[in-house]
DNA sequence: CTGTTTCTGTGTTGATCGTTACATAAATCA
DNA sequence: TGATTTATGTAACGATCAACACAGAAACAG
């Protein structure tokens, strides 16, 4: 029903990806049409009549960035068996995410657009949403724990969660900074030196 | 002897705080001349005979930021007797300073420009080269309580500045969502439970 | 006073921004 | 076949970008 009229001539889904790892790469400000239409292989009229305006372009690139790259970090949290191990691996895994040479470095999500701007404010508003519901997914996990008995009942999983992806929001401009895995392996050993105090009877 | 020709009729220092809070808050890309000019109070002719370029004005502002907005912060480091209480009280006074709302949240060093952009190359390298600097002078702080005694000889005083360097960027994007400053105390005491395991006789 | 120097306001430069008319090409439907 | 529908390429839209030419204004030295 939907083969009426002339057919595209691009791959939809590989174009969202050249935008995804454009905006990725060089945030939403600093990517333009014209380099994403010259990454995309398409012209401007394509990427409109495909994909709208570059802020929905945008949207959506950061939907497939969550499913396509995201997904491995985060199933870390639920594949270790105990909450300890599942915040090390997540974080493990970020650290190597964040540092591979052959794709931007650090998280779309995390620095895609940090400043509030006229234009963009329903792009920050998108991404602040995304990171709200990362620190979610920490929390709940930890809030399992709980109630497994791993941690303690007064164990402070919003706090715990928190720290936890403060670190991993610096790890971004860390790997922005050029840092190899290895020392984007030292913000992971000092954020698991602090779950042991944490999880400890010692904690207020 | 520079008392020739026809004076300045506005206060280049003012002109220059005012800039300074507008990249804050915008970041590079994101503020236009004509913001800078509206903002402070003068036209774009007056703007490039005063500071040069855009790009220069940057430069410029991002030193006026560290001498009027850091020191508060890094003071903490040299103030503290102990190493400890100079980290905590270092991360408190982000945690402080990050929030305010009278003015932009976060850091302009850590924010104001990640996105390498062919425009913005010398912008992103000095931004890298302050915070380089900033973990300098973490780690140092960090040598001088080895030599001390305060912490072990094989304390890895690099890996836990990189740690609490890599908390601090991460409060700066926590701090643009909005975090109160309770909020980020909550990052603070993750980061000092830490210390608590990395200053033990218990780490590797 | 005249001449020099430096700042200020108006206006504009060419380039680039995101977006879109318009005509043409390629598919399906009747 | 002809009519309809959708995509494509060329070209351009008004707006904004960073930066500057130019002339007038305000200080100095002589």
């Amino acid at each position: 029903m939907s083969e009426r009229g002339r057919p595209r001539t691009f791959d939809r889904t590989a174009a969202l990806r050249r935008a995804m790892e454009l905006f990725w790469a060089k945030g939403y400000e600093g990517t333009s049409i014209a380099d994403l239409t010259a990454a995309m292989g398409i012209n401007s009229p394509s990427l409109y009549a495909a994909f709208g305006s570059k802020e929905a372009l945008f949207l959506e690139a950061t939907e497939y960035y969550t499913h396509a790259e995201g997904t491995e970090i985060w199933a870390a949290l639920d594949e270790a068996s105990t909450a300890c191990l599942a915040i090390e691996n997540f974080l493990r895994r970020t650290a190597k995410a964040y540092s591979q040479t052959d794709r931007p470095q650090g998280c779309l999500i995390a620095l895609g657009a940090l400043h509030q701007d006229s234009s963009s404010g329903a792009i920050c508003a998108d991404l602040r949403r995304r990171r709200a519901e990362n620190l979610t997914a920490l929390c709940k996990r930890l809030e399992r724990a709980v109630a497994e008995g791993e941690l303690p009942a007064n164990f402070d999983c919003r706090t715990a969660a928190t720290f936890f992806a403060t670190v991993q929001h610096g790890m971004s401009i860390q790997a922005r900074d050029g840092a190899s895995c290895t020392a984007l392996m030292a913000t992971v050993a000092g954020a698991m030196a602090a779950w042991k105090t944490m999880a400890g009877t010692d904690s207020a």
